[in-house]
DNA sequence: TATTGTTATACTCTATAACTATA
DNA sequence: TATAGTTATAGAGTATAACAATA
């Protein structure tokens, strides 16, 4: 159990340390953590219902209303109505939208890249098996 | 290649969610991630002068001065004049500061903990593997 | 009445620029 | 002059409460 703890700290830790260095990638591309979230959200989960998105980010339906405003003075979403209930909004990702997805996840995905390709097959197997195992950790 | 890249993706989506979940157990505490975070590198990495803890946490100085004001109010932090440096201010952490740090430092850990004690042998040498191959990927 | 979304208000975190005190 | 830290100011993200429009 004692080494239990000491790899659920070390999983902790490196969550931590590299979370943050990937969300230099945002700022780097002149996007904010909770608008990026947001975007990926209305482009590969199909939420775009503006009370969905929000539950869907574990945001305030307030705070998505702004950040929806934000995104679109960007030019990155744009919004309609809902033709089935006069009270909703569809919020619908543009393309200048997807290719700012597109590049700050190729930059990320890179950025991780460069340490996946020098692993052997072996070690590479293991990452593997870890995130099989470990994908129940990222429902909640 | 393309397998990189797809198992890239993966383990970005993981540190994506998994640590935002995280950031729950800092706001069940009562405590923000950034004071959070500031205050484990007092308790751990032995930085405790302004403008260092400032660097280290990739925050402006001006940013570092209200965190640690706000640490201070709420007990967790005292000040101290730097004894050889008349303009310079050592940051220390106090028990109740420590006290919260085991805390939320053992709620995270637990949550991690119950999903890794239930991996068989061979698994879990796989994630103590992967965790060893990845360990480049934290420098920063 | 209940729900969707917005506006009003307030608090936290953040950065840059300007300032104070010490080196 | 240069550096450590603070204060001033402004922008972004967040929540709760109050409100509008629609169901």
């Amino acid at each position: 159990m004692a080494r239990v703890r000491g790899d659920a700290d070390r999983l902790y830790l490196f969550i931590r340390h590299v979370g943050r260095r990937l969300q230099g990638v945002d700022a780097a591309n002149g996007i904010s953590p909770a608008r990026f979230s947001a975007l990926v959200s209305l482009y590969f989960h199909g939420v775009n219902n503006m009370g969905e998105l929000a539950a869907h980010e574990h945001v305030s339906r307030p705070a998505m209303t702004r950040l929806v405003r934000a995104m679109e003075d960007a030019g990155l979403t744009r919004r309609n109505k809902d033709t089935t209930d006069g009270r909703g909004v569809r919020v619908e990702i543009t393309k200048k939208g997807r290719d700012l997805v597109d590049r700050v996840r190729r930059e990320k995905i890179e950025l991780i890249s460069r340490h996946l390709v020098d692993l052997d097959r072996k070690t590479a197997q293991a990452v593997r098996a870890a995130l099989d195992a470990l994908e129940p950790l990222q429902r909640f």
